[in-house]
DNA sequence: AGCGAATGTAATAGCCCATAACTTCGAGGC
DNA sequence: GCCTCGAAGTTATGGGCTATTACATTCGCT
């Protein structure tokens, strides 16, 4: 997937990149309002074309969501990479979890696209979006930094995944607060962390002397 | 909250009950297609009254959302209190937990407009909405069946309750599938249960150590 | 220079939300 | 028993958003 040619602006009539502006645009509404508040002709009027126009680089409103969703993931991604590969005193697995935490809760209205809508679940398999989203599940992969006993690794990547969409999800919907006994939500997702690393050893020795 | 003396159909001209009439319908509209699905002007016709009729009874559709996202609670609740009261050979906590997945599959698009849509976020503290919610939370404390050590067991509750979450959404979002090595949804929401009834454990033996 | 494809515009139709103004019916006081 | 008032309907209407159709402009290529 060769990035488009950002095509430079040619004059008055054409926009000279309208499909990428569409869907920056998008993603800046989506910010603010979730994946709802994504809106053809109000994008339209924001960048100065007549309302069909975007209509010449997506299908419907749909197809437009979908390339936003794929955008967020490729921003998603690039900001973990960034951050795990950057050397800490924190494990990388924690430093993930809290991104994540961090991600869901800050641009929860794009987190809400990514996650929490049917956008993944309609676009096909083969697609970009798909693409985008394996990807970031490879840096969970990776963070987890443990030996390659397979099954296990990509056992334990979901129940972590899992477990921080859950808090995200909770969080968001208000009903983290004053009920988890004095504790952070960076504290519960610590714990979630440590509890996923001792099962995966578990797990990696207990393979170990079985096979 | 005593339930509304349910009003039998008077005529032709008024509908009776239209406001739990509505609730009902939409209900199963977001049964098929989610809380997008939901669609005044055709709730109005399917149900046989005027277009503007249901705002005699919701200020707008979101107020409508509400209160349907209400009833759904209602009935996961009195699902999960059915199963959890019935004798049985598994944990309480395993079969919340089984029936939580099970509810979250079948009834997708119910389920999302539980948990993934913001309704809940709008929502004032002490709404009915907010009741109901409370009232299946409650039910995962008891099917915790763990000694009243209050925070420990919220804690425990709230790393389940996410964990589940999230393995709807991924479940959902066909990110499950061909990943987990031979391992069903079903035993990967058993190891998830194993791990926190363990870490519950654990966590309560320190306690006592300690203090 | 000229032609075709890509990318824009204007005009328009349809769906859905919501409001305004009017009508029908039931209940409670007298 | 009537009369009035409010609750729950109705028709009419407007506004916003999606999407399509037919037409216009410009780019890139030969």
């Amino acid at each position: 997937m060769p990035p488009r040619p950002a095509r430079k602006a040619l004059n008055a009539y054409h926009h000279g990149d309208l499909r990428d502006a569409l869907v920056q645009a998008a993603l800046q509404e989506v910010e603010l309002g979730g994946p709802e508040a994504i809106n053809i002709s109000a994008l339209a009027k924001k960048l100065g074309v007549s309302q069909p126009a975007p209509y010449k680089h997506f299908a419907d409103r749909e197809t437009l969501l979908v390339a936003v969703t794929a955008e967020a993931f490729r921003q998603f991604s690039a900001m973990l990479r960034a951050s795990i590969a950057r050397p800490s005193k924190r494990s990388k697995l924690s430093r993930f979890a809290q991104l994540t935490l961090d991600f869901g809760l800050r641009r929860n209205g794009v987190y809400r696209l990514m996650f929490a809508s049917r956008v993944m679940a309609c676009a096909p398999k083969d697609s970009e979006l798909h693409v985008a989203a394996m990807e970031t599940f490879d840096l969970l992969l990776e963070a987890l930094e443990a030996p390659a006993v397979g099954y296990l690794r990509e056992r334990s990547a979901l129940k972590i995944w899992a477990s921080l969409h859950g808090v995200v999800m909770l969080a968001e919907q208000g009903l983290l607060t004053g009920q988890v006994g004095h504790i952070s939500r960076e504290e519960l997702v610590e714990e979630i962390v440590e509890q996923t690393k001792l099962a995966l050893s578990v797990a990696i020795e207990t393979a170990g002397n079985a096979g």
